[in-house]
DNA sequence: CCTCCACAGGAACTGATGGCGT
DNA sequence: ACGCCATCAGTTCCTGTGGAGG
């Protein structure tokens, strides 16, 4: 009998991966023929086409549920038109940010001024007045003459911030055209969100919402192909079963119709199925692959809580199902053993809503009559999985 | 039919941090 | 050296509310 571990070691050394190539499975992947999306690709393309006449196009909306291509079709044809352009003179430069990978409406402006190859210098990364960031990018167009396409993904995110702050960045970005002398800017929103519209300044929407192009949701049949395609390429011939195939497209079409869900879920599969010396990826692998990222979901945001989210977190768990009073009187006596000073009730509301927001608790109003109203909360995932998360961490280890 | 509970949740503010321009 | 600006976590103060119990 060999030891286990060199059996394991020696399989992976000699057996043949059932994965030709990991990197189609994610879904930043943007495959040489996008199928499926032939009418939005066809909007997108028609709107910008000034560009090819050399003329600045209108601004551009486009809306569509997460996983349905948004972002991969606006930068396939982006790319495109770019290579095309490239040597005429009137070269177009792309710019491409994400508002939900900038928490501040900052430092959102910074990434897209960095794209525009202003550094630490020209551009520092904090200190300065919004204002003054946003006249240092657009002298910056100006001064190199630039033909700027800003592609702003989850724009209603960005909304959101810059509603809070009072600054109506949108609507000076819209306009901007007006204050460059020599360059354009052109701006092509993508919000998950359909009815993100409204909420805007109705000068903003008169003039981003020029141009607009919705993106439907995929049915579980177009889900499938979208799979068929990928595991062709991806992976080894034969080495994924239909109905492991069917499952997947099922589970994540069952929902939203998110294709990007469907890509995890294979990928993740077929690591297990290859971690398990398996030669195909079967219904089980998927089901498995199911589960285990919705553990990672939950394991990964349960250890980047703070503090005090945390013990939040253990006080519902000590207390299932109860109110906000009690867990608030069970967290403060949790603090004392820990030894940190309690928050305020208002405060720790706050944390209640921003925690039930991710998914972890759920929780429900209840109005008791004269006993007031109250939230219950309760936990959505294994008490055990919230033991085994924070044993690691040292102040919490002996209240666990 | 009114009252009044036990909070929800909005708004405005504070103080610390960090870094700018002048 | 100084004032200014943005941001974050947290606080203070506040108004709002469905319905059991009187």
């Amino acid at each position: 009998m060999s030891d286990p571990i060199d059996r394991l070691l020696d399989a992976a050394e000699t057996g043949k991966s059932i994965i030709k190539n990991r990197d189609i499975l994610h879904f930043t992947y943007i495959p040489n023929t996008i199928q499926h999306r032939n009418t939005e690709q066809e909007q997108v393309t028609q709107s910008l086409l000034p560009i090819l006449k050399q003329s600045r196009p209108s601004n551009l909306l486009v809306y569509g549920k997460p996983g349905t291509g948004k972002t991969l079709v606006v930068k396939k044809v982006l790319s495109k038109i770019q290579e095309r352009v490239k040597k005429s003179n009137f070269p177009i430069k792309l710019i491409y940010t994400n508002s939900k990978e900038e928490t501040t409406l900052y430092g959102l402006l910074v990434s897209l001024g960095r794209q525009l190859e202003l550094d630490e210098k020209e551009l520092p990364s904090t200190g300065l007045a919004i204002s003054e960031v946003f006249k240092r990018i657009l002298n910056k167009i100006d001064e190199k003459n630039l033909n700027a396409i800003f592609v702003i993904d989850e724009i209603d995110y960005l909304a959101q911030l810059v509603s809070k702050t009072g600054k109506d960045i949108l609507y000076q970005l819209t306009r901007a055209n007006e204050r460059l002398k020599t360059g354009s800017l052109t701006l092509v929103g993508i919000s998950n969100d359909l009815t993100f519209k409204e909420k805007l300044d109705p000068r903003v929407i008169s003039s981003l919402g020029e141009e607009e192009v919705v993106f439907t949701n995929y049915n579980v049949e177009q889900i499938k192909k979208i799979l068929e395609e990928r595991i062709t390429e991806a992976f080894v011939e034969d080495s994924v079963e239909d109905p492991a195939l069917n499952l997947c497209a099922a589970l994540a079409g069952g929902e939203h119709g998110d294709a990007r869900r469907a890509i995890d879920l294979i990928r993740v599969a077929g690591e297990i199925a290859e971690r398990q010396q398996s030669e195909k990826v079967t219904i089980d692998h998927v089901r498995e692959a199911s589960l285990k990222i919705e553990e990672n979901k939950e394991e990964t945001s349960l250890k980047s809580y703070p503090l005090h989210e945390k013990l939040i977190i253990l006080a519902i768990m000590k207390a299932n199902g109860s109110s906000t009073g009690e867990i608030y009187s069970l967290y403060k006596s949790l603090c004392k053993s820990v030894g940190r000073d309690e928050l305020t009730q208002r405060r720790i509301t706050q944390m209640l809503s921003e925690i039930e927001l991710s998914g972890i608790i759920s929780g429900r109003l209840i109005h008791q009559g004269i006993h007031g109203r109250t939230k219950k909360y309760k936990l959505t995932i294994s008490t055990e999985m919230i033991k085994k998360t924070f044993k690691d961490d040292l102040t919490l280890q002996d209240i666990v």
